[in-house]
DNA sequence: TTCTGGACCTCCTGAGAAAC
DNA sequence: GTTTCTCAGGAGGTCCAGAA
């Protein structure tokens, strides 16, 4: 029975267009089906086939707004398990490292095509320097905040991962609020480019939103994240000038 | 082991509906 | 009228069980 279940479901990931749609869909954003056509390669008609049967299995929520119909992940746990999917892809190499592709589809997404130029290079090495995971960092920078943080007292590790009253008061000082509500406030997420853990849950990602509202990080294209240069991540034990950088 | 036919899947074009 | 999306129908490819 599970065996079933667990083989349907993995079947809607199967298909390249689909995966493709969700790698897209991880940054976190609402696309339209059309966006993620071109995304895909495909048709129209056939994404928006694509988007009711991922919508069916779960892994996407439709919103209606005006003509549009905006296409998102269902909820962060579903991103987690793309991401964990495309990070196993990845270790085992049935997908080369940020950059690469070893899908049946060439003409997919400028992530996981091959690298053929400075172009594609560069992108690669922006999404591999700093980029979002869904809703919180990743790729070097998200990894030198999980151990910056660790460094400078501010999360703990001796019971599970939890923030300090120091980090609360850092955090409460950069106006990173802390709540965690029904999500865990931190746990770790284990980074595909880098191969270390990087931080997720509900304080990173209230992290990255304030990041983002605040001028310290600009989204640079898809997932890819541009960090300016007087962002107070040295509040936060990350000395930018010691990242390699894109 | 190879061939064959049916079932299934992906993707396309074209038509039509809905919203602006 | 234009844009965006869904639906219908069909082409082409793949998979698989059964036969030779």
């Amino acid at each position: 029975m599970e065996t079933i279940a667990l083989a349907e479901v993995a079947a809607v990931l199967a298909d390249p267009s689909r995966a493709t749609m969700c790698l897209v869909l991880l940054d976190g954003r609402a696309w339209t089906v059309g966006e993620l056509a071109k995304a895909a390669g495909i048709a129209l008609s056939t994404a928006s086939e694509h988007v009711t049967r991922l919508a069916g299995a779960g892994f996407v929520v439709r919103v209606k707004q005006g003509r549009a119909s905006y296409v998102r992940i269902a909820d962060p746990r579903v991103a987690e398990l793309i991401e964990h999917l495309a990070q196993h892809a990845v270790t085992s190499g049935a997908l080369p490292r940020a950059g690469g592709s070893a899908t049946r589809n060439p003409r997919k997404t400028a992530e996981h095509r091959p690298v053929t130029g400075l172009k594609p290079t560069l992108r690669a090495r922006r999404l591999g320097f700093a980029r979002t995971c869904y809703d919180h960092l990743a790729g070097e920078l998200g990894v030198a905040l999980r151990d910056g943080m660790l460094a400078t007292g501010l999360v703990d590790t001796a019971d599970g991962l939890t923030l300090t009253p120091r980090g609360r008061e850092v955090l409460g000082t950069l106006g990173v609020p802390v709540a965690a509500g029904r999500r865990p406030l931190l746990r770790d997420c284990l980074d595909w480019t880098e191969r270390r853990d990087h931080l997720a849950g509900a304080l990173p990602a209230a992290l990255l939103e304030r990041a983002v509202d605040a001028g310290w990080v600009r989204r640079d294209g898809h997932r890819a994240v541009k960090v300016l240069a007087e962002a107070p991540f040295a509040a936060l034990g990350v000395d930018l000038g010691a990242l390699t950088g894109p």
